[in-house]
DNA sequence: GTAGGGTTAG
């Protein structure tokens, strides 16, 4: 019986799911046909045929139709990509963008965006500036950064004048990529045409003169900054002191953060500031300051938040000093900006991280009983831990309480099929059978991986029909 | 445009 239930579970959850996905395409590909087709018959100037086209536009549609572009037509795709984004009734989500850049694989092929361009040039198409901020959009996902400043040079032979925000996505590119000769040069080259360097230009040079390790390049920008009218504010002093913090000069930084403090206003720090420097007392293994920099944001009236506890809670446990994590965490909940289930999710994780995994499950049990919520990443990880170290049954009950209580946040998808496996290879196939009717419910499905494991196992039940079922369903 | 634990879907 119980073996029967395990099989036909396994057998429902893969069908329900396959259902859903011919559904989906079924709405979509009928648009998608059209926009395809016509790709097809007009393969010069898409543009201006895709205008003639009647059918929704929508994600679906356009992950369709970049679908069917593969393999081969790679230029056609991006062409598609482009001119969809340009609709009114539809915008590319950064889902998308990133997509269409695995797709085509951009950045292992960065030819494809200049060959876009040249053949825009070569038929004459109608270009906007809109249209070249997606293909430096396009550059910046693939991080090209030779290709957006071709892109951004080509401009003027369309009679189009790239903006400051366009600057922008061409200098992030080069900080990001530790080039500040070229960054510079961008910057500088923006006053020529009359375009002025924005807070944002700044916050992003000043990151990449702190990350490159030339911090009085920052610093004199920071200042610079304000004597030709840029008005600074706390991200742009936040981005300095972070690379102060990072050059092991703390004292300056509390000098610096004294200042904000002082001049309030845009420049008061906010939670993030005063989170980046206790992240960088507490690498360093200055505890108490970074606890005393708790104090102090407090007083100034700016709340911890969850970033800023498990921050502390980290350097508390790597020190080995769980007792005052427990402190501080009542300290936090009495505040009231964090609730209770965040707090003692962090110290879940950081417990099991320091090697103390007793403590996690103890303290992770105690949350369910009175009602605290464990977040997605506690589950996760302390699952994962238990399950390695042979804990499967345990596992199993505390999903089982979990879900009874409806408490589940959202665990890594593989836990699910780990789990089924070790259940099955411990025989606990009352168990198997109910976490197979969880996963049947959530349509969740079992990962490639370990599916030949599983099947392996069902196979000593010598039920060769429903294996044969499993066998078609899973593979 | 600033800190930062994992995944999910689109």
């Amino acid at each position: 019986m119980q073996r029967f239930s395990v099989s036909r579970f396994l057998w429902l959850s893969v069908h329900v799911k396959n259902f859903k996905v011919c559904n989906l395409h079924f709405t979509t590909n009928s648009s998608a046909e059209k926009y395809y087709g016509v790709l097809q018959k007009n393969p010069k100037n898409v543009e201006r045929t895709l205008v003639t086209v009647k059918a929704k536009l929508d994600s679906n549609c356009v992950n369709e139709v970049l679908r069917r572009c593969l393999p081969g037509q790679s230029q056609m795709a991006i062409r598609f990509f482009i001119w969809a984004g340009l609709q009114s009734s539809y915008r590319h989500s950064p889902f998308t963008y990133n997509k269409v850049c695995e797709l085509f694989k951009v950045k292992q092929n960065p030819r494809i965006v200049i060959d876009v361009v040249e053949a825009y040039r070569e038929e004459s198409c109608v270009v906007s500036v809109k249209t070249m901020k997606m293909i430096l959009n396009l550059c910046e996902k693939a991080k090209l950064a030779n290709e957006a400043l071709w892109v951004l040079r080509k401009m003027p032979e369309f009679n189009l004048r790239p903006d400051t925000i366009m600057y922008n996505i061409v200098i992030r590119l080069f900080c990001v990529r530790g080039d500040m000769v070229m960054a510079d040069k961008l910057m500088k080259e923006m006053g020529l045409i009359s375009l002025y360097p924005d807070i944002i230009t700044n916050v992003l040079m000043i990151k990449g003169y702190c990350n490159a390790g030339r911090l009085e390049d920052a610093c004199g920008l920071f200042k610079a900054m304000r004597r030709y009218g840029c008005v600074t504010n706390s991200v742009a002093y936040s981005a300095l002191l972070d690379g102060i913090c990072r050059s092991g000069s703390m004292e300056r930084a509390l000098e610096l953060l004294g200042e904000m403090e002082k001049e309030g206003g845009d420049c008061r720090p906010n939670v993030v500031t005063y989170t980046s420097v206790i992240q960088s007392f507490c690498e360093k293994g200055m505890m108490v300051e970074a606890l005393g920099l708790l104090d102090r944001m407090n007083a100034c009236g700016c709340a911890p938040n969850r970033v800023t506890v498990s921050t502390l809670i980290k350097g508390l446990c790597g020190e080995g000093n769980v007792n005052e994590a427990y402190k501080l965490i009542d300290k936090v909940i009495a505040g009231g900006s964090v609730s209770s289930g965040d707090c003692y999710s962090s110290l879940v994780v950081e417990l099991v991280r320091t090697n103390r995994l007793g403590d996690a499950e103890k303290l992770f049990s105690e949350m369910l009983v009175s009602g605290v919520k464990p977040d997605g990443l506690a589950c996760s990880i302390i699952f994962k831990e238990l399950i390695l170290w042979g804990k499967v049954l345990d596992v199993f009950r505390l999903y089982e309480e979990i879900e009874n209580i409806g408490f589940l946040s959202s665990i890594d998808s593989d836990i699910y099929s780990i789990l089924l496996l070790g259940l099955c290879q411990e025989s606990h196939s009352v168990e198997a059978v109910k976490l197979a009717r969880f996963m049947l419910e959530k349509g969740i499905r079992l990962q490639a991986p370990y599916v030949g494991k599983i099947v392996e196992h069902l196979k000593k039940f010598q039920d060769k029909e429903l294996l044969d079922i499993v066998d078609h369903g899973l593979c």
